[in-house]
DNA sequence: CCGGATCCCTTGCGATACTG
DNA sequence: CAGTATCGCAAGGGATCCGG
């Protein structure tokens, strides 16, 4: 029921790097707020909440947890009187963009490809 | 409560084109569809169910559909005497490679950045 | 061999309300 | 302001069977 794993190590290297990428990268939040911190560097979390059409508080702390607990970003709390959190993207965090921007060009021309009319698939 | 549209259109395209990129490779399969087909160039549908995993082949025939639709992949019959049927990747669908390729080396960084010792986070 | 149909369970995620 | 707690639906996806 299992191939020697000698046989194919390095494509299921590959195919796991991927899934931890994508893993990184799950639900339907999680670019859209990389993209809002790394627009603007620093971001409230309220700042976020707007930025990031549709999402819910909830969600958003939850969201925001998991890209800490993988290193994305870093969260700062502010002493203010009504407490203030800032969020900004780690050193390593930063590297996403690359993927991001690969994303959005791809995926304009993936549109154009598809139907060159419409602009909802 | 909107925004005047002017003031963030690239962005919004952005969003957009990125959100379009992350529903072509939407839930757990696509990429590992892809890059199956991408490695073997033809690959048929019991070749890639074996390729791929853990996925069923009620997945993998919705998702070899979706992908058809998204002008990724071509589905060819062959007559053969039990039928048999081909995937390829369109000349749309191979420049899916460069990403697939970001993902992989991002998330073999990224393994090492959260945790230098396991393997499955 | 390819893949559709059905059944069912799990998960994601939205809405709302509440706390420090 | 920044989150947590609870509820509940709906989509995602696995197992199995069926038909061309």
């Amino acid at each position: 029921m299992e191939c020697k794993p000698e046989f194919q190590t390095d494509r299921k290297k590959e195919m796991m790097a991927v899934h931890d990428a994508m893993d990184v990268l799950n639900g339907k939040w999680k670019i859209y707020i990389i993209s809002s911190i790394c627009h603007y560097n620093k971001r409230r979390f309220s700042d976020i909440l707007n930025d990031v059409t549709g999402i819910s508080n909830k969600m958003l702390s939850k969201e925001l947890k998991e890209l800490e607990i993988n290193k994305l970003i870093e969260r700062t709390v502010l002493d203010t009187h009504p407490i203030t959190v800032q969020y900004e993207l780690t050193k390593h965090g930063k590297t996403l963009k690359t993927i991001i921007d690969n994303l959005t060009a791809w995926g304009m021309e993936h549109r154009k490809e598809v139907t060159g009319k419409n602009q909802q698939e």
